[in-house]
DNA sequence: GCTATAATTGCACGATTGTGCAAATATGCA
DNA sequence: TGCATATTTGCACAATCGTGCAATTATAGC
């Protein structure tokens, strides 16, 4: 796992474990369709500007989508992204090859 | 999706989101057996006392477990546990049933 | 007991981060 | 064109966070 790899997987970790930002993973996690920025910021009791901002980082990172449909934005969680990504971090805690020794017979 | 579970997710996402700590966890992962503080610090260039800092933050959150040998505490990644709180989270939101309408019918 | 080593804690500091408010920008609609 | 609404951006500020250094605590071994 070299440095690159490492400060990316911890960014998307840091950007996930934000209680705001997580509140609104959770939102669009509960939402057939998209939502807009205004209806997610019912969520959390921030002013607009910060959901705003909350968004631009997990858009930054994948973690969730946009359209833009006229003046609005509406967003949606990049379920398969982020689950893969969540997954392949388990995988990589709880296997037994990622383990020294092995490796080095 | 409770305010206080959420915020208990973050925190533990908060937690393995900082390059420092995240590259323990990796050095952890690789190591058969347990290690000791001072064998981590090698793994990360910062003073041994942030190492400590760093590990209590993991051990609080069960991310990992240590055995006091002597003046000397050895570390272990909590492989199970760890893996298995990911797998959770990227099952709840890639889940179609986390999703309104299939559960208000 | 004394000394050496492992680990933690107190303290200070700089950097980052989350936030609210106000202003600016973008777009739809009359 | 002018107004209303959605979103972003600039700014300031408080809080949190990561860090290094020095001092302290804990324990092994002589």
């Amino acid at each position: 796992m070299n440095a690159a790899e490492t400060q990316k997987t911890a960014d998307f970790l840091k950007a996930l474990g934000e209680f705001n930002r997580l509140s609104l993973v959770y939102e669009l996690c509960r939402c057939e369709s998209s939502q807009n920025a205004m209806c997610l910021c019912d969520c959390c009791s921030v002013d607009a500007s910060v959901v705003s901002r909350h968004l631009k980082v997990l858009a930054d990172r994948d973690i969730v989508m946009f359209d833009k449909v006229g003046r609005e934005k509406t967003y949606r969680l990049n379920r398969n992204k982020v689950a893969t990504q969540l997954r392949e971090l388990a995988d990589l805690i709880e296997n037994e090859d990622c383990k020294r020794g092995h490796h080095d017979v």
